[in-house]
DNA sequence: TGCTATGTATAGCATAGGTTAAACCCACGT
DNA sequence: ACGTGGGTTTAACCTATGCTATACATAGCA
C-alpha cells in the first residue's frame, strides 16, 4: 500500500511537470496537489471516456498511454481535435463547463488519474498558484486548437502530416520521453482524422515522407529520425506551444 | 463628461451581457467591473491591434465593429481563427500568457474598451465570480476554436460557409442584434480566410447558396433570410456555443 | 465627371486529394 | 497450424476545389 501510494505519487509527477512547463509552483503547492484523493484507473484502446453531452463530475489526468479529443459532423465525419500525451490534464475545462462538448477516446491503452471536481475546486481556491497554472495549461491547449485550425485549413497534406508529427514529438520530449525511440502513437486512420484527410491519402503521403527520409517506419510504427528536417517540411514553429520560459510583464498582484 | 461616462458605461453593457450568457454575476460584481479604469479607443478597418510576438499589457473588449484573430503559415497563408462580435473580450488570455501567439486585426471600424492587465488581475482576485465568468468565456472561445477545426477539416465548401454564417448570426443575436437585418460583416476574402477556401471558390459557393435562397445579397452584403434552412445546410448544432443555461453539478465551494 | 480603390463576378484549365475496391501483412487467440 | 481482425498498401478513376487572368460594380474623392 505504501508502495502503491508512492508509485501513484510518482505517476502524478508527469502532470506536475506539465504544469511546470508553463508555470512555477512551490513545493507545498505540489504536495497539496499530489495529496488530493486521486483514483487511478486503466482503460483499453477505443474506450470512450466521455461522450458529447455528458455531465461530468471528475477531472482526469493522462498518466500513461494516449487519448484523443474529437467531434463529429452531422454527416458522421470525425475530426480529431487534439491528442493528449502523458501528463496532460484531459478535461479540466469541465471544472467550469461540466457539459461535455467533445468526445474523449482512448487512442492507446492508458491509465488515468481522476479527482472529483469538488475536491479540485477546493484545492484551487486554497492555492491560487495552482489555479493559475491550470488556467495557463487550458490556455495553451486553446493555442494548440488554433494551430490545428491553421494546419487543417492552410497546409497541404505533406506539411500537414509533418506538422502533426512535429507537434507530438515536441510535446513528448517536453514530458521527458525519448522521441528518437518513441514511435508516434497513431494509426494512419487516426492521422487522417487529425488532419482532415483520407486514410488512403495519408498512406500515400507517408510513403513520400518516408522516401524522403523524413519519417522512418518500423513495421507499422512511424518514427522521426530527423526532427529538424521534418520541421522544415512542416513549417513548424513551436512558439504556439508556449514551452520556453515566458516573459512576465505583470507585477505581483496586491 | 458625465454624459461621456454614462455612454461608456452603457457600451460595456454588451460585455456584461456576454459574460452573463454563461455565468451569473451579482450587481456589485457588475458595478466593480464597470468602474475599472477603462479607456475607450477607436480603430479603423485593417488596423493590426496585436502582432504575433507582442508582449501585451492591456486587455481589450470589443464594443462596436468587428475584429478577427488570425495566424499565418510559414508560406504566408493566412487563416482566420475566430471572429469577434461586440461584447466579446478579444485577448483576455493575455492575462495569463501575455506573449501573443496570434494577430488581432480590425475587420470593420471598431471601438474598444481597454484595461491594464494589472487592474484586471486585481479585480479578479477581489471578485471570484468575475474571475470564473472570464474563465468560462475563455473556455467557450476554446470550444469555438475546436468547432472551427471540425468545420475546416470535415465539411465541404457549401456546409463550411453556411456553418460560419450560422455561427456569426447566432452570436450576434445572443448579443441582442437583429440578425435578420444585420448583414454579415465579412468580405468574400475574409470568408475565404476563415474557411480555408479560395476567394473564387467562396464566390462560386455563395452564388449557389444564393440561388438556393439560403443567403440573400443586398449589394455586396450577405444577409441570412432563413436561418433555420441555413442550419440544415450547415449541419449546425449550437451546443458548442454553450448559450443555454448550463446545468451545474457542483455544490457551492466551501 | 472621371479616377482610384476595394470588392465581386466569371471563365478555362490544372491538380491535390477523394473514392472504391481489392490485396496484403502480421499479431493474436484457439 | 490456422483463421480472424486490425491495420497497411496499391491501383484506377473521379471531382471538388485551386489557379490565373480578366472584367465588372460601386463608393469615395479630386
Amino acid at each position: 500500500m505504501a508502495v502503491g501510494k508512492s508509485s501513484e505519487a510518482h505517476s502524478l509527477k508527469t502532470f506536475v511537470n506539465r504544469l511546470r512547463l508553463h508555470s512555477t509552483l512551490a513545493e507545498r503547492d505540489v504536495q497539496a496537489l499530489i495529496e488530493l484523493p486521486w483514483k487511478f484507473i486503466s482503460r483499453s484502446q477505443n474506450t470512450q471516456l466521455v461522450r458529447v453531452g455528458d455531465l461530468t463530475g471528475q477531472c482526469m489526468v493522462l498518466v500513461e498511454g494516449f487519448v484523443h479529443r474529437f467531434r463529429i459532423t452531422e454527416e458522421g465525419e470525425r475530426q480529431i481535435l487534439t491528442i493528449y500525451v502523458p501528463g496532460d490534464p484531459i478535461n479540466f475545462e469541465h471544472l467550469y463547463l461540466p457539459l461535455a462538448d467533445d468526445g474523449l477516446q482512448v487512442a492507446k491503452d492508458c491509465t488515468l488519474a481522476c479527482v472529483a471536481q469538488r475536491d479540485l475546486h477546493a484545492l484551487l481556491a486554497a492555492h491560487p498558484a495552482i489555479a493559475e497554472a491550470v488556467m495557463r495549461a487550458l490556455l495553451v491547449d486553446a493555442s494548440i486548437f488554433r494551430e490545428w485550425t491553421l494546419n487543417v485549413g492552410r497546409r497541404d497534406a505533406r506539411a500537414r502530416i509533418a506538422h502533426l508529427l512535429c507537434e507530438i514529438s515536441v510535446r513528448l520530449r517536453a514530458q521527458g520521453f525519448d522521441f528518437q525511440n518513441t514511435p508516434i502513437p497513431l494509426t494512419q486512420d487516426q492521422i487522417a482524422d487529425a488532419t482532415g484527410l483520407t486514410p488512403v491519402h495519408v498512406n500515400r503521403t507517408l510513403k513520400v515522407l518516408s522516401a524522403e527520409r523524413h519519417v522512418s517506419r518500423r513495421g507499422a510504427l512511424v518514427m522521426l529520425p530527423d526532427p529538424e528536417a521534418l520541421r522544415a517540411v512542416a513549417g513548424f514553429d513551436a512558439r504556439y506551444l508556449h514551452l520556453s520560459p515566458w516573459p512576465r510583464n505583470d507585477e505581483p498582484i496586491a
